[in-house]
DNA sequence: TTGTAGGCGTTATCAA
DNA sequence: TTGATAACGCCTACAA
């Protein structure tokens, strides 16, 4: 067990105060180039390393963000844990993650853990925590919401615009001449999932056609939700030539499903996403699919935190979603 | 901003001493039960929250394992990552995440950080921190390291036979009549990949097959790289009908490759990973690989972090590959 | 069983 | 420009 070199030990080491070398440590004050020099040089000697904790009991900060996610292993909020994880790099802040689950109950201590570990702010992606609760953490330190939108606190929130998505995948199949598409919806109590069924339905109502209840098969964004939904629109007796599912995920579920039941992705069925993920780039065929910006998004939300941090406005950007032509999705054959 | 009740208004608005709130939140010594319960009372009253800053300093433990990983949002290290967060769960204890995105410099500053951190013990995750560091990163607290091996401290490092499921992948190749099987290897300065070219090469040597650099394919374990080389082989003038891909991520890769080249998987080209990510059972077709136990291999060394933080010995358990048949091997057509 | 007092390693306030 | 000195919030002998 090595030693641990106090900054006190340095400072008498040193012949000076402690306060002395604390303020060369933190550029409080000025300090005449002599001292600075020999307590520089008594720091790297004894291979002094600040005490975080200390540091952080006396001054109040403790330079942490704390980031409430939902899965870190998930592809989607990896790569947006990675968007927060580049934009903090340098700055001296550093990321806390910590997951919910998807679990309300989780989450709320999750949330508590990172006010007990005094975190100089909080990033929430998403996630179940009522409304007014994250009203009160956000009354207590900076806060930047991601995927959702809280009362009262829209300029630090991030939201996509998950219904446009969804019009623009449907029209896209539509466009295609495809009259009969099917819908894969994601979790039900997920306000995203909401958006993309709403966008899936005007896309078909604007066009003239109308909503079918049946072609609109429950999910819950993982593999095998897709693949099973898949299977009972296979399996039904409505006619279809298409799939808008709500992410990627699921899309590569179905397209499982379809290839076991013998048909063509995308000479007999075109299939949609909603994701990007980097995977997506890479499925047979290519994954037609809505993208989001999910590192970018990540990005953002740093940088907002980061602007709430000086005390100044969150600001967070406005950040678009886009339709990626790959190869899942083709003209419908018998117009 | 909300006031932050400290222990002491507690104690004062309990009527008792501040040691007795602490000894009752930490069961360190008896406490009558008519002063217990008051104080219960009143933390909740003032929703009391201990600082654990202020706990860590003065205990000299911060309940923290720092995680030293690569890369956060990679599926492999994801899962593990979720397999040390689901063993720490309700132990006290919980995970701090921190990555090396694959930069030597990065790691060691990542050590430090956790280090300065005072986490009661780290767990790393491959990597390329030089083993010196390593083995005096042990000295000071506890360690745990999956997927190397430290000399001197073999009984903290969690491997898996890597040679071995490359040997069992291009076996069950050889066994299904191809006697011609290319590889793609993955980064080579990754001791996993030159393992896995080794148990690769062994395979067909030990079957009377001739090794031949040409299918030997160059990689880095990411899809694109995969589509490269697979590109290559077909491309190349010789004849081969397996694929043995050093991880999934390549194998996808190398699936659409074929795709685009107009092969079929299985009936053209047979096609084994490594790994068994959670998307390999829902490619087109369901993916032959070799199954690592990721997610149990988080857990196995996180249990073992648990022992070595009650002063036990590690003691991690031994954990197998398999491999894992599916859709994407077939016997040769033309034997 | 309970309280007092000192300490954990830094920062911050005040004088000097 | 510097140095005492008092926090920061909690834990832990030691004493009662």
């Amino acid at each position: 067990m090595e030693q641990t070199v106090t900054l006190d030990q340095v400072a008498r080491r040193a012949g000076v105060s402690s306060s002395t070398v604390s303020r060369i440590i933190n550029g409080t004050a000025r300090v005449s180039d002599a001292k600075r020099e020999t307590v520089i040089r008594i720091m790297a000697e004894l291979n002094y390393r600040p005490n975080v904790l200390a540091r952080s009991l006396a001054s109040g900060r403790t330079m942490g963000v704390g980031i409430l996610t939902q899965d870190i292993s998930s592809p989607f909020y990896g790569s947006m844990l990675r968007g927060i994880e580049g934009a903090l790099q340098g700055t001296g802040y550093h990321p806390i993650f910590i997951s919910g689950h998807w679990h309300l109950q989780e989450e709320l201590e999750a949330i508590d853990f990172l006010l007990s570990r005094k975190v100089d702010g909080v990033i929430v992606l998403g996630g179940g925590v009522p409304d007014h609760r994250l009203q009160e953490v956000s009354r207590q330190l900076p806060m930047i919401v991601l995927g959702r939108t809280v009362p009262g606190l829209e300029d630090q929130c991030l939201r996509l615009d998950n219904r446009a998505g969804a019009y623009e995948a449907t029209r896209h199949l539509i466009e295609l001449g495809h009259r009969s598409v099917a819908h894969i919806a994601g979790e039900p109590t997920h306000r995203d999932a909401q958006d993309r069924v709403d966008g899936y339905r005007a896309a078909l109502e604007d066009a003239g056609l109308t909503f079918d209840a049946d072609l609109v098969q429950p999910g819950d964004f993982h593999e095998a939700a897709g693949f099973l939904a898949a299977t009972r629109l296979v399996d039904g007796r409505k006619v279809f030539s298409a799939i808008f599912a709500a992410n990627d995920q699921m899309a590569y579920g179905a397209r499982l499903a379809l290839h076991r039941k013998g048909l063509r992705v995308p000479e007999d069925i075109s299939l949609v996403g909603f994701d990007d993920l980097p995977g997506s780039m890479y499925t047979t065929p290519p994954l037609t699919t809505v993208q989001q910006p999910v590192e970018d998004m990540g990005r953002e939300a740093a940088l907002g935190m980061l602007r709430l941090l000086r005390g100044e406005r969150a600001e967070v950007a406005r950040l678009d979603v886009r339709l990626v032509l790959r190869e899942s999705t083709v003209r419908r054959r018998n117009p």
